[in-house]
DNA sequence: ATCATTTGCGAAATCGTTTTCGATAGATAC
DNA sequence: GTATCTATCGAAAACGATTTCGCAAATGAT
């Protein structure tokens, strides 16, 4: 055995092996009871080998540059009464000169905020979602705040995944856009008892006690619906999404408003719940044909299944809008582009997304703000897929 | 003046006023030379109050109830081999209990590592970006990785605010797709000297230093004009974005090449660069339309565009495909609803934003991972804008 | 000149983890 | 029965900010 001295002692004779300890010979001596292992010089070239081990400069250098205390920089770069002016511009000037650049991560730990949203959307290659994400993002980011986004597919699996993914203190409120599977709310409810802000939007459950924007569901399917009786049509189909939606439920009721008014009868088999598929879409359509008294025109609650009726029609040289009337609703870019062009409802998706931003901020920055479910004003949009001559 | 004792030495006579500090009356005890506060029970209170003042539990809460110190319980929940199987099921059990989620912030700040991706986009509105956003989200969440996005809307100052914005030690790396009217890159390189982890996607630069994500640009026109030139087409108008886009030069440089191929004269009055607006198409397609030999077929860039061109000549009661062929590039949704529906090249946005993300994610995670260039094949879609009986 | 106040700055705690280095008791080897 | 290991755990230093409390010097008042 190498001869080793004690480092408290000095001795070397009561000095023996004390097992080995993450690769590492240690000691133990058994005069002054200490243990012990030898190091090099590692113990003192760590310690400087690390002024700032990520590269970046922090409140120390500034302090260590100017000669102040950490305490005193982080107080004259926000702008504390409590330090001199003079000092104030030598600390941002090396700061500057430094290109000091605040830890985000740091302050927000102290902080308790991280000026991050989340938002939770079904999926982002659809312009409709797409849309209010970038009011969300805009409305957002004009506050200061970022945005991160995950996308449920519509999948209630994902969606559950997603919020646990964003829940870890990394986000001071959330944006929250169920998927269409989802039907239970436990992992939102969760989040709420947190503590956590949450504003609901476009497609909401009031199971979650959180502020809602809506858009006009009910008179917006009223207003579609009229106007399809202005047009003549006495035998509306309306296509809508998953029975336990709550915007179906609201259309529904608004189409129902509008034929009550005008004393036109209900007729249960013109109403179909799609999955938005294409061949959902189309097997409605067909029953509708071969009623008794088919259908002369056609509501649906999206204009992408609206789209996809006046291609079956036109497929099927049925003429829109003289045989078959077609109105949608959301107004998608692309009810500007098929022929003819789409009559719809604009619920206006953008304002949608930035009214809920708005809200959501609101309630963050003001603990005890109000916050009010919001409706957001849309309007009807007559195109050529609906218009013609009045049968009166 | 009322009576104040001295805490320290407990003489009243020596004490005198000594200033106030922060609404405060401070105190000074002559005699032994002490400054001093009268609080109520604060100081006790203010101890007590925050056990866990922020709600959560944390590693200490685990341990107290535990038993153990923290260090114990970080590294049980991390399942290090130091801890025995008996404590480490003690402690996941309370882990479980209190509902133990871990801080990620404070995780990050000393892990260095966020788990989060930067996202510099032009819009969202448009599908065509959305894709991409859509295809990046899918691939960092599988990765367990979040993305936080900004949308520069094509201005060249809100991406330099947004780079800044995103940058302050949140993000592990960025995906970048620069705005319209982008054409110095100092912003990037800033960041890219600090070490961060860049790849560019779409619309690139080879200015700054990353690996890149491209689409078939060049071999994309080619086969466009190809195709259009097959289809009995000689005069051939080419629609361009801003000319110091690259996307532009590499299309256009396409362009000629097929051209060149069939020995098709090029004409400098056949090439237009446009800002994407409805009105800078129409005064493009009007130009070619009253050339001395008017144009034969639109090749637009992007399927916006096209689309608007269709849409203006069909205004203009000229036939498409027969008197004018129009083709698009991009394959965004809009040119399967035009009437007749658009030749366009699928350059698959979905692939691109996914491709770009795992790219980034590799560099990440292999730090001296080779990091090459991809260009993400696409394909010809030919569709009724272009189908007509060939001139031969 | 004496006392009170204001001004300007520093020390240290804190946020919630991870990680390094140490330490001890029981197991094992000689 | 020692001398060593090994298996487990703890203390404390990071990470980089904010913030509370404290104090000294300069300033003002009497």
């Amino acid at each position: 055995m190498p001869r080793v001295v004690c480092p408290r002692c000095e001795k070397a004779e009561t000095v023996q092996k004390s097992g080995i300890v993450r690769k590492k010979q240690r000691f133990y001596c058994k005069d002054c009871n200490y243990h012990f292992t030898i190091y090099h010089e590692s113990i003192k070239s760590r310690k400087k080998q690390k002024p700032n081990s990520g590269g970046q400069t922090s409140l120390l250098d500034i302090a260590k540059a100017v000669g102040v205390s950490v305490s005193t920089v982080s107080r004259a770069l926000n702008n504390h009464p409590d330090i001199s002016e003079k000092t104030k511009v030598a600390i941002k000037s090396i700061a500057k000169e430094l290109a000091y650049e605040p830890n985000a991560l740091a302050q927000s730990l102290v902080t308790r905020s991280t000026h991050t949203l989340g938002v939770i959307i079904p999926n982002l290659h659809t312009t409709f979602f797409a849309t209010m994400l970038s009011g969300i993002q805009h409305v957002s980011s004009q506050a200061g705040y970022r945005v991160v986004i995950c996308q449920s597919d519509d999948l209630h699996q994902t969606e559950v995944a997603n919020v646990q993914a964003l829940m870890n203190n990394m986000i001071d409120g959330l944006l929250f856009c169920h998927s269409l599977e989802t039907s239970t709310f436990d992992h939102i409810k969760i989040q709420l008892r947190r503590g956590i802000p949450i504003v609901q939007f476009y497609r909401v459950s009031l199971e979650v006690e959180t502020p809602c924007v809506f858009c006009e569901d009910e008179n917006g399917a009223i207003q579609v619906t009229e106007h399809l009786i202005e047009m003549g049509c006495r035998r509306i189909g309306i296509l809508l999404g998953p029975p336990h939606l709550m915007i179906s439920k609201k259309r529904l009721e608004g189409y129902y408003k509008a034929l009550n008014k005008f004393k036109i009868p209900l007729d249960p088999k013109l109403v179909a719940n799609v999955d938005f598929s294409t061949k959902s879409v189309h097997s409605s359509v067909d029953n509708w044909l071969h009623l008794d008294v088919p259908v002369d025109a056609v509501f649906s609650i999206s204009d992408k299944s609206a789209v996809q009726t006046i291609q079956y029609l036109k497929k099927l040289h049925i003429k829109v809008p003289d045989t078959v009337c077609v109105a949608g609703f959301g107004n998608e870019y692309t009810g500007e582009i098929i022929e003819p062009q789409l009559t719809t409802f604009d619920v206006r998706t953008g304002l949608i997304g930035e009214k809920t931003a708005k809200l959501l901020l609101n309630r963050i920055i003001d603990q005890n703000s109000t916050s009010e479910n919001v409706t957001v004003k849309g309007h009807l949009i007559v195109r050529d897929s609906s218009k013609r001559v009045q049968h009166l």
